[in-house]
DNA sequence: CGCGATTTGTGCACGTCTTCACAAGCGCCT
DNA sequence: AGGCGCTTGTGAAGACGTGCACAAATCGCG
């Protein structure tokens, strides 16, 4: 980086607290980094090359440069990134540094896949709670953890901080669910439900909606088809491998 | 649609073959859309205004004008949208016309919840088959569907056109899996396993990563954390409602 | 020590997406 | 028929994201 006075703002030693506001396209770039250094280091690599990464995380190089580039200068010219340093990084970068207590609510078909997945402890997330309303799932124990009922949900929040709150009901319960775990103090939100939520301004919501991107393989599947009925019948797809996000 | 001759290439009556390409980020949102508008739909409506499915959708009004405007004129002036015509332009632009094939490869957890979930006949997609490689769930019978041996995909896919391939492995064999797909002809992949996909260029990847989006979420909590902690302390939120794609 | 090979960090140009603002069109009421 | 209010469709401008191409920096080696 450019800069370089000794004791400013955003030094690498210790505890860095200013935050660069990245662009929110390399923030949700950042996460598949991540996954893609921890699978370098696994394999013994030290430093890796942007060029590398960037294969490894299915995105272009310079793209990958410049996102990095963004949360300061981890780089060294001529070798690469560091592997170790970098995950640090990012991990701090995402908050990551601390482990971050997940509420789950609707344990039905999709919720108990979900309580029972591993890969949120390996990033740092930990469920700490389950919520449903069907009095016959109450009780039920999941992997260690008890379903209790949603209406205890403003006592188990008060003795734990709940980071993020998971919708997993159906989708006519999901706003009731959304204003009890906004009321309950939750600003973050992940929501299965194929359904818009009316929140806050303060709360973030993020929705996955399986049945969405089915629809939009079905739109170049559609579209796919009709090129090679015609004429120049190139069969050109988009891109070998498509974002998810955005 | 300025354009009103006659017998042209888009003309709305009958078949309308012309796909007019449209931006990705509309494709996105199309499907959003098409859920408000079966929700306007059962509740009675028979005319929406743009401001009105904006809202539904949660997106901005004009926004929704302009995506819309892409697939020609199918709103009136000083009314609104036709929901029921609104409906057919759009399943008839995302391919929904014709019911598309799914096959699911990893009945375990995840897989599970997704082999019961009815959301894919309401939303014009049919499982036809169920794939594991695991013996011991091999046979097994969920909602009807008999889970087969991975091997047998090339057998089950000469019989029946597989549109699209969902995968729900462990990320180890995820890779595997979708060269099978690939070899047995399918070119629309949904990926559920946390890692990159290399297929050929005709063949269209989405992906859906949960610690993506939790990890998003955390970047943000952890934002507005330190966002707080500093002096002019507004808890200001990014916005209310975010996408999920791109 | 100097030089070449290599790789980062970034200025710049381009394309895409979003948002505003408003003319054009439609229906209804008088 | 004419006018008025409402809503669509769209040009234009700005914000944002992407990718090229290259200077600057670093390492290894002779
Ligand atoms: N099953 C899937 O594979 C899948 C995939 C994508 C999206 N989804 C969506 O995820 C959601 C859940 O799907 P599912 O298949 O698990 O449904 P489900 O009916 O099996 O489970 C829903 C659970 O939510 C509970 N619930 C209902 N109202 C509640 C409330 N007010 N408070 C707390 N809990 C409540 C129910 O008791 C039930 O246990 C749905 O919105 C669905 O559209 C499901
Ligand atoms: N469980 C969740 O809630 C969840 C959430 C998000 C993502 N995921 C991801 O989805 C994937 C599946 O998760 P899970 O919890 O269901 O895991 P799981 O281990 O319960 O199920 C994986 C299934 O895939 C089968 N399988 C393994 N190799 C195969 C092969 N080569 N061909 C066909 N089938 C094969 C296994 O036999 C098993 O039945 C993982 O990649 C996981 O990271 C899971």
């Amino acid at each position: 980086m450019s800069q370089h006075r000794p004791g400013s703002t955003s030094g690498p030693a210790g505890a860095v607290p200013a935050l660069p506001d990245l662009p929110e396209a390399t923030v949700a770039r950042l996460p598949e980094y991540l996954r893609a250094l921890h699978h370098c280091a696994e394999t013994g690599y030290e430093t890796v090359s942007s060029e590398g990464l960037a294969a490894a995380a299915g995105v272009n190089s310079a793209k990958l440069r410049k996102d990095l580039s963004h949360l300061g200068s981890y780089g060294t010219r001529g070798v690469g990134y560091d592997v170790a340093l970098l995950i640090d990084q990012i991990e701090y970068v995402l908050g990551l540094t601390q482990r971050r207590a997940v509420a789950l609510v609707g344990v039905g078909n999709l919720g108990h896949a979900l309580a029972g997945y591993d890969g949120f402890a390996s990033r740092g997330f930990h469920v700490v709670a389950l919520f449903d309303a069907d009095p016959a799932t109450i009780g039920e124990r999941i992997h260690g953890l008890q379903v209790r009922h949603i209406d205890e949900l403003p006592a188990v929040a008060a003795e734990t901080a709940i980071a993020i709150g998971v919708i997993a009901t159906p989708a006519a319960a999901a706003q009731a669910v959304a204003d009890q775990l906004v009321a309950a103090g939750v600003t973050s939100i992940l929501n299965f439900a194929p359904c818009v939520l009316s929140v806050p301004p303060n709360v973030d919501v993020r929705k996955v909606d399986l049945a969405i991107e089915l629809q939009i393989l079905s739109f170049h599947e559609h579209r796919k088809s009709t090129l090679t009925a015609l004429p120049g019948g190139r069969a050109a797809g988009t891109s070998g491998q498509e974002a998810v996000g955005s």
